[in-house]
DNA sequence: ACCTGAACACCGTTCAAGT
DNA sequence: ACCTGAACACCGTTCAAGT
């Protein structure tokens, strides 16, 4: 039927797959995943593909759009519970602490879940699930609703400072120690008597006390209201 | 003495500075105010200067160097009072709405200030007077310390959000809220329910209740202890 | 000693020209 | 109709070769 010659067999690489968005975020992933954020650029992407940038085009809108689809499957990867007013403090942190743990596993990404409003379909259940949590807590719906953005933001400066703090050594702990004690005293009373307060506690405790920060304060709100 | 022939006058251009840190800090922040942060390359900057991108590389580090020195720059313009005991919760207020006016005028520059941790001079000073008006408060040291980080987080977030809604049609309130009511309600019972409480609010309205539910947070948090 | 043109190794996106 | 090579208009950073 084709008299062009194939290589030793009928798939001559192995089972290399018909593009699709599926596949071109599946590659972007695989990317992120080992190499990180920056490896993800659209040549490379397609080149593990086998094919050209330009043919990325058809299944997504650009590099914007790869990683909103790649953010969206991630946070497609988070297990949600229904919630319990019972243990629904207990089920926000458990929820957020899961949030935190699958951004960590795609360096990277937290910056850029920071900059694009939720839309797609996983970002929604998210938001959906967090809601309802806030809600089976008695909290007032408005405050609930500006709540979610500030754990949303949390949840992701929190991976965005585990990151910083695994990969420049800038922003180690005994680093930034040095940096705040080594100050003048006279100028910066504060941070040089206050150094080890300041750097205290690793990604995940700063950011369960930030948490039960907002919380604490939601609830003084709604029982002033 | 100079047998170059010069043009018309002793000086043929109006008075160019000679390079230094401080001369490439001004002609990246003319830069970023006028043509916001995706101008501000080192090609861009060198050309205003009337040099090559390699010139600038004796005085800074190179691009992330020098977005760190126009950050402090740009927080060096805010303005400091003297802690009060009696008002702190208010200097606090007013403290953040001038950072936040000071990074809404200079676009883009938000975001660099959340990957970096603090350290320039202008930046610590910003630290430290948060850090005294937090103490003049009577708040525990530790709880003050991981405080201050999570208002510098809401200030940069804030003023990310504003550009975001000054430029992208996407995330004008309006088409969020169409968004919102779009989805199923089955599928999405709370966000269709309460989609005009998940977009109430412009930026500084979401940003002062977020301070609000920190501060009473930790006031909460205090009052425990 | 100081400065910089040109080169290196990349980008995202577009589009004419092929099949 | 679909796909893509090559081009366009850029990047940050380095370094050999000039003055």
């Amino acid at each position: 039927m084709n008299a062009t010659p194939r290589p030793r067999s009928t798939r001559d690489r192995p089972a290399k797959p018909p593009l699709s968005q599926d596949a071109v975020v599946d590659a972007a992933l695989a990317l992120l995943r080992s190499e990180g954020l920056d490896a993800v650029t659209m040549r490379r992407v397609a080149a593990a593909l086998d094919t050209g940038a330009a043919s990325l085009y058809v299944y997504v809108s650009g590099r914007e759009g790869l990683l909103q689809a790649v953010q969206d499957r991630i946070f497609g990867l988070i297990e949600f519970e229904e919630p319990d007013q019972a243990r629904w403090r207990e089920q926000l942190h458990a929820l957020l602490d899961r949030t935190y743990r699958v951004l960590v596993a795609h360096p990277g990404i937290a910056a850029t879940t920071m900059s694009e409003p939720p839309g797609m379909d996983a970002t929604l259940r998210l938001l959906e699930n967090m809601l309802g949590l806030l809600l089976a807590g008695g909290l007032v719906a408005q405050d609930a609703a500006w709540a979610v953005d500030i754990f949303a933001l949390l949840v992701s400066y929190a991976a965005m400072e585990h990151e910083a703090r695994r990969t420049n050594p800038r922003e180690q702990p005994e680093e930034l120690y040095q940096r705040f004690t080594g100050q003048s005293p006279e100028r910066f009373p504060l941070i040089t008597a206050y150094a080890a307060q300041l750097v205290a506690g690793d990604s995940e405790e700063r950011f369960h006390v930030a948490i039960d920060m907002v919380v604490d304060g939601m609830i003084a709100r709604a029982g002033r209201a």
